[in-house]
DNA sequence: GAATAAACCTACTTGCGAGTAGGATACTCG
DNA sequence: CGAGTATCCTACTCGCAAGTAGGTTTATTC
């Protein structure tokens, strides 16, 4: 929770978000260890980024394909040092979940209060879903398999997950009670939406020329009109950024995952 | 963690995969071919055995957890048999890739031909979309990663899967252009299409209340449908068997694919 | 009823990667 | 400056699972 505040600086370790992992040294900031002579003593940054770049390297290879050395190499550290930041490998991935997670939750929090009709709420929360799952941790959150975790651990993500799941589905509900959503199969459509939305931490690459933002959108809106055409009379709330990129081939990659750029 | 009370065969390496209607070999005179004709058949039955028992293991524990033993073990055999079929760990995944994937193929190539319109079409293909997923071999074609394939297997899979991407892109855009589909981007919407039912590999099991024609219904409605409510004259099309249905607590599961009994 | 091949086995080798022991180096603070 | 600690390293162990060598059993054909 300090680390969004202090990864604005540049100073320790902080980024080794932003910048694919696979740089070579010279570049920046894979590793603020090297970056700065000295020695810092800055546990919890260090530590975020031990997991950020894990994540990275998970997202990229997969997580039995990335060994500790791997995300060490990244770092410009050696495997010991991982381990005197994590206990695990498996404790590194559950904590790529958590880190995941907790801004769908967030958001989810965030709207409990607010008094707008319901699909505006889930809207906001798809939005927030899905910048979420095309960060740097969407892959652990989304693809990576609890099969993987000791069975307290996965225990503690499914809680998470169920929370967010039951989140959706209540304001599905209450969405369908004020009239401002569809009446349908809430379980059915909750699934549907988690899908739609985990499903682009398979695809999304940020280098693409689409913003999380903009697909978050385009999402959003494909949502609320449906498949099946509306009476012309009915398109009051419909926005134009949409139909603006309709049709265009935005990049490479395809709806079953595997990218574009090998 | 036995996957389900399916293979419970004793016999090594039988019929694992179908009732395998035997046919006697005795009467038959036999000529060469014949014969060499007989004894490939079931070289080939065993070998989708193999990789159909491969798939559901996978399923239950990883690509990566599953052992070959374990499969052996599985079939009453012991691992060098599965080598007597498959050359390797990679190609075993890779058959269940293509096994997977190729009924969705067939839809797709089979709605070519028809004369119904765009949205029609889309329909049905969605709808063997979806029960493809829920299959034994929905895990592999969804989950797996491409990463533990070879490069020239994961090119291929990947072939694959852009095949059938355009193809429901293709859907698309001839529905809207015949204007039984709502004008979108058809990108975007191929994408949320493909997530949302790949996403059914995550939570869908065979023991659930719902079959999966079931539920491919049910998304096929919530596509068509949209979140925003409709006027209510322009329900002409809606089907009684979803509104029948909605709130009902299916069964266990969240949707962000965690499966309820452990 | 041999000869031949298919189908399956026991008993290995091998490499990779998770995890550790124990030591070295740098930083902090009195 | 020197004690104490935080940080990081070199150099290992060790188990697991992929893959193989080479033999044994069972069916098929002449």
């Amino acid at each position: 929770m300090s680390r969004t505040a202090r990864n604005a600086r540049t100073a320790p370790l902080g980024e080794a978000a932003r910048p694919a992992l696979s740089q070579r040294p010279g570049g920046d900031s894979a590793s603020a260890w090297r970056a700065n002579r000295k020695r810092l003593r800055d546990h919890d940054v260090k530590r975020d980024a031990v997991v950020r770049t894990a994540a990275q390297a998970f997202a990229d290879r997969g997580f039995h394909n990335t060994s500790l050395d791997d995300i060490a190499r990244a770092l410009d550290v050696t495997k010991p040092t991982i381990y005197y930041y994590v206990t695990n490998k498996e404790e590194l991935l559950f904590q790529c979940f958590v880190t995941g997670l907790e801004p769908i939750r967030a958001a989810l929090r965030a709207v409990r209060a607010a008094k707008e009709p319901g699909r505006d709420r889930l809207n906001t929360v798809l939005r927030q879903y899905a910048q979420a799952v095309a960060s740097d941790f969407g892959w652990c959150m989304v693809i990576a398999e609890h099969q993987d975790l000791s069975p307290s651990m996965s225990e503690h993500i499914r809680a998470l997950k169920v929370e967010i799941d039951q989140g959706i589905r209540r304001l599905l509900r209450e969405g369908v009670k004020d009239g401002s959503i569809q009446p349908c199969d809430v379980k059915m459509t909750a699934f549907a939406l988690a899908g739609a939305l985990n499903w682009i931490a398979h695809w999304y690459r940020a280098t693409h020329s689409m913003s999380a933002a903009q697909v978050a959108d385009a999402f959003v809106t494909i949502f609320e009109e449906g498949l099946r055409p509306r009476a012309a009379a009915a398109r009051s709330k419909r926005t134009t950024r949409q139909r603006a990129r309709t049709g265009s081939a935005v990049e490479r990659g395809t709806a079953n995952g595997i990218r574009g750029k090998s």
